[in-house]
DNA sequence: ACGGTGATGTCATTCACTGACATCAGCATA
DNA sequence: TATGCTGATGTCAGTGAATGACATCACCGT
């Protein structure tokens, strides 16, 4: 065994997650989160570079799915239906942790810091994503505006997702969102 | 002459910006933007929410501006037209301020925090015209998909504009990124 | 005169975040 | 087996953003 607990990270994520969820983001504070995970403050800090950050850490993991998704469209497919089925493979993985972005999801929600975070999250999605088209020969202003219309087509269609009441498809929301916005751009 | 000098929120929003561009943003203190400014530090947070704000006083009437001219534009525009009309707007006033855009641009862009907010008040924007969309009819999740796209081609053609070395146009600016954009939904 | 108002100042406090230094199990290697 | 290094954690002190409570005092109306 070693001397401290494995996976002090994830002690961390969870903890956050659920304080934030049990009393809100502003009435928790870091050493209550650290205290829960059997840590200091002073650990969590060199976990995670802020407080909000303990709830971002798939961030990179969608980030890679998303470049590498763009990367392995075939040639032959326009810079739309890459970042499409980019997008739509995005909507798939968080399918499958619906109940954890739901919970996730409200905490962010509720809170102006976490939204913007949330915020600077998706625009480097975006960022990583128009450089991927151009490293495909897409020019800009394309690449950018391709790639920043299909995170706003994400958006979107994750707001309908998570609003529904029911049991909805969230690729299939993608799609639906992608198809609308064509409409609307030829108006 | 009254008690205090006058106008104690412009000349915080005066020596903020100044500051920060001096000495970048964390290196600058609220203390220090406020002892220029002839005032105390508890006195910039009773102008503004937090360190940031200061150099957002300018959010609420770009709104006003993106919402007012989505009201008005004619019956007969498309909800794309009607968001066109509106950012074009948008840009030619701030194609007034070049120099203080630009400055204040510098400034944002050289820090994450900085960043973060301004993308919230771009969100931001995009409710309010998702919800003027929706005064005039528009469903959902077109009237969202036509705003946050709209704000998508502001954001990619406002970054072309500041590169910009030499004397760029910006309405027109809006007008290719609005014509490159149709051009790759359809794609 | 006089009392109310509102913008500002003063003071104390909490908490996010950081730097410097200490601890100590486990591992490699002489 | 002894020794020394490493890396994750703890301890402590400090800075600065943000907020609440209370004080001040020119101005304004009556």
């Amino acid at each position: 065994m070693g001397r401290w607990e494995p996976n002090a990270r994830g002690r961390l994520e969870l903890a956050g997650l659920e304080l934030y969820g049990e009393r809100g983001y502003e009435q928790t504070t870091v050493a209550e989160i650290a205290r829960r995970a059997g840590l200091t403050e002073r650990t969590f800090f060199r976990h995670f570079a802020d407080k909000r950050e303990v709830l971002f850490a798939g961030s990179a993991g969608l980030q890679d799915l998303l470049v590498s998704t763009v990367a392995g469209a075939p040639d032959s497919a326009s810079p739309f239906d890459a970042v499409a089925a980019a997008i739509e493979a995005a909507a798939s993985r968080l399918e499958e942790r619906r109940d954890y972005a739901r919970k996730r999801n409200a905490v962010i929600a509720a809170n102006a810091e976490l939204r913007e975070r949330e915020l600077i999250k998706l625009a480097s999605l975006a960022a990583a994503i128009a450089a991927e088209l151009r490293e495909r020969g897409v020019k800009e202003p394309a690449a950018s505006l391709t790639a920043e219309t299909g995170i706003a087509v994400f958006k979107v269609a994750f707001e309908t997702w998570v609003a529904a009441s029911d049991q909805v498809d969230f690729p299939a929301t993608i799609r639906d969102s992608l198809e609308a916005l064509k409409a609307v751009a030829a108006g």
